[in-house]
Formats: C-alpha cells, sequence, structure tokens
DNA sequence: CGCTGATAGTGTGTTTGCTACACATACAAC
DNA sequence: GTTGTATGTGTAGCAAACACACTATCAGCG
C-alpha cells in the first residue's frame, strides 16, 4: 500500500492545501453461516496494532472505484464483481497524521474463491466476524456500520444483491440464512422462495445438494433477470 | 470561490500527487409550477462561458456536508436545511485543469426565500429550467442527471422529503405537484391526500389559500413526524 | 344577484401484495 | 426398517395501493 503521508520521494506541490484521498473496503464474505468482514493489522502508527479496514490512497490514474476495486483485490486476490459505494466520511481529525478523506465501499465475495492470506502487505489480515470487530483504527467502526445498513437496505430492496457471496450452485435454504444475516431478522421459508422464485432472477439447475435429508434443488443466478421486478411503475 | 487549481500563494508539498476535493451542489427550487436549478456561468477557462453547477474546494477545517453548505449559501444567500451527499465523480480526466474529485450534493431550497443575485462572485448566476440545463462544463450534466434520480427515490420513499421546497405554509395541491415534478409521472389526488394525512408529517392549519375556486386548506411540516410511517419493520 | 368556471375536498370498492402458518417428502445414517 | 433432518409445497387473512365520480366553495362577470 502507497502511503503518501509518511513515503519519502519526489515532492508535489501545490497552492492550496489538499486532503490526502483514499478508498476503505468493508469486504465481506460468508463463513459456516456467518458473516465475516476481512479486517488488516496495522504495523505502523497510528494505531499501530489495532484492527483496521483494507483500504488505501488514490493514485493518479485511476478513478475511485478502480481504487477500491484494486484495494480488495490486493487483500484477497479476489476480482470483486459489484463494489458499492456507501459514503463519504470526511471529519477533518478523522487521521491523526493530517487531512484524508475516505470513500467508503462495499464489496461481498465467495468464501471459495479468496486464497487465504493473498497478497497482505500490513501486519496481518484476518476474517473476522462481524460481532467481534469492534475498536476498530481511526473512524471504521463507523465505516462499518454505515456498510451494514447499507447491506440490510439493499438485501431488503434485492436479494439477489446477496449472489456474489453465494458460491456458483447453491440452495435456497443457502441464500436465505445469508438474506436473514445481511437483513437481521428471520423470514418465512415458503415467502422467501415464492419471493425468489417469481423475481426470476434464479435459475433452477438439474443438480441437487445431498446430505442426511431430502435433497436440495441446487440453482445459479439467472444470466439475464427475466422480469426487472417492477417496484412501482 | 478559493480555487486551490489557479490561485498563487504559499506551496503546500506532499511525497505523493494528490488531487483536489471539491463539492459541487445541485441547488433546486421550485418556481411557477417548474423545477429549477442553479447554475453559474464560468468566469474562466477552462468552460469559459459555460454554465456549470455551484461548488467550490474542500477547506482544511470543514468536512464535505459543512463545504457543501457554505457552497450553497454563499450562492444563495440561504442556509440549507438538509443536503444530501449522493455520488461521487472521480473520472481521472473530468477537469482538464489536474485531477478533481467531485463530491455531489442535492440542496432543496424555498423559492421565497432565496435573495436574487446573492454573492454570486462566478461571472453570472442564474435560475434554470431543468429541461434547459443541458451542456453544462465539466461532467456536470452527469452530476444534475444524477441528483434528479436520487430526488425522485427520495420523494417516492417519503413526500416530506419534499417540504423544503414548499413556503411556510403551503396546499396539498402545491406538494402534490412538486412531488409529481419529482417523480415524474402523476398521482391520484385522493390518494395522495390520504398518504400524506396519515403520514403524521403534515400539521393542518386553520387558514386557507383562496382563489377563483373553493378555499385550499393550507398545511405546515408537523414539528415532530407523529408516526415513523413504518415501512417493512 | 345569479350564473359560470375553476379548483378543493371527500368515500368506497377492487385489486394486489405481504404475512402467517403445518405437514408430507426424500434421503442418510444407523 | 426405523429414525432423524432439512426440503418442499398452498392457502387464507389482512393491509396497502389503486382506480374512480361527485359535491362544495369561492371569484368574476354579466
Amino acid at each position: 500500500m502507497i502511503d503518501p503521508l509518511e513515503a519519502r520521494g519526489p515532492a508535489y506541490c501545490y497552492d492550496y492545501p489538499r486532503p490526502a484521498v483514499a478508498t476503505d473496503v468493508v469486504i465481506l464474505r460468508l463463513d459456516g453461516g456467518a458473516l465475516q468482514v476481512l479486517l488488516v493489522r496495522r504495523g505502523a502508527d497510528p494505531f499501530r496494532g489495532r484492527w483496521a479496514l483494507p483500504g488505501g490512497f488514490l493514485q493518479e490514474t485511476e478513478d475511485l472505484d478502480a481504487c477500491a476495486r484494486r484495494e480488495t483485490e490486493e487483500e484477497t486476490g479476489v476480482r470483486p464483481g459489484r463494489i458499492l459505494q456507501f459514503a463519504n466520511f470526511s471529519r477533518p481529525d478523522r487521521d491523526p497524521r493530517g487531512r484524508v478523506i475516505s470513500v467508503a465501499y462495499l464489496a461481498l465475495l465467495r468464501s471459495e474463491d479468496v486464497r487465504p492470506e493473498a497478497g497482505t502487505d500490513a501486519d496481518a489480515a484476518d476474517w473476522r466476524a462481524l460481532g467481534d470487530a469492534h475498536g476498530l483504527a481511526f473512524d471504521h467502526d463507523d465505516i462499518l456500520a454505515g456498510a451494514l445498513a447499507r447491506l440490510s437496505a439493499e438485501a431488503r430492496a434485492d436479494p439477489a444483491f446477496l449472489f456474489p457471496l453465494m458460491p456458483p450452485a447453491f440452495t435456497l435454504a443457502r441464500l436465505q440464512s445469508a438474506y436473514e444475516l445481511a437483513v437481521g431478522r428471520p423470514v418465512d421459508k415458503r415467502n422467501f422462495r415464492k419471493l425468489l422464485e417469481e423475481s426470476g432472477r434464479l435459475r433452477p439447475l438439474d443438480d441437487f445438494e445431498r446430505g442426511a435429508h431430502r435433497p436440495a434443488r441446487l440453482f445459479a443466478p439467472a444470466p439475464f433477470p427475466a422480469s426487472p421486478s417492477r417496484r412501482r411503475a
């Protein structure tokens, strides 16, 4: 991670002070029925040894989306499908080193794709259950809270938002479980099933997942969302 | 408006290049049954003579919201009630002078409050009907389009979002007209009335607006939104 | 003073979507 | 074959959204 605040190199001079601009990414995955967030442990002051969201500074040739994508890929080895810019954090004192504007992103990944310990140039990186992700560096507690609120809103508006958390083929039970985690309340199995089937965003496969129970049909995301699920014409 | 890209003064130096950070504000008002946006004509290159959204660079001691508020007040003389940050614009080439990240805001004002020609340090400033606001400088056409999309979404979710456009006392017909402009489609008078009455966000006054027709009751925003209008518990 | 034009204001029936709810099925393990 | 476990399925009740038509009240004018 390039750090414009501390590194040494050629000087870039301007007539007025400029803030540094960074993206911080809330990278979520689903692991064993719980949502996890990727955190990195800071190897330098301030907040040395504290956990923080992965993030980095905007480079000259990329826009904010590209910056967030790059950070996500550097930390996980996975190129995220869709990322969502959800808020800016700009309190003048939010970074003790100086003025840093943070653009916050949300990214969802499939656990299966993540290569563990991929490219972490921080002190350490680890997946942490959401319940244990408190006391983060800077204002990252706020950023995480904002991300979860946004995740919940997006999932409520369209459960297909959670597809990136799913493996290529998944059962409705798995998707429902993710939905309940995101939204924070249980939902009725039949209603959920009906909702998804009618949305046309699921393609039923001829394959089944088998266990000590009746086999569960596998589904994949529909190639083209059939009906744009008219929500108020 | 302070312009870090062109002004002369003391130099601020950093080890890595930093973008300038600005806010651009889409300031809307309601005039004679149409929505208008405040535009300023640029007095300097690039885009000299072209119309653009008002905006300005983030200062050291303010956060982004404060910056957008300050810009709005400087341009209109009115302190906006609520402003809404709705997107970032960060294409590396969006400003020919250099790297500028723009944080876009939406602000709604009452026409009655706006002092015409207040504090315009641009070449000229004017209110323009939305239909005539094309061909703006930079990527401001995109910013404006994003603002209108957001306005529509917010108004659909809660018509009270439009209260800042209204005078202190207004008729339901006026509010409905604003709603239809924001959402872009006509709505049924009775349904709209019922929706607003049940929302508890309107306080009926004992005053009436009179014209060549039956007097229309005036309403004011309710001091405390009665029922938080439960939208999905 | 009465007529006209114009907008305000009101209630109901229909439809649609959302919620809640219980049991038979199919397989694996023993 | 018996048991355990998660899958898969339909319907009825309720609330919100929608469509629809008439009467009321005032200003202006003849």
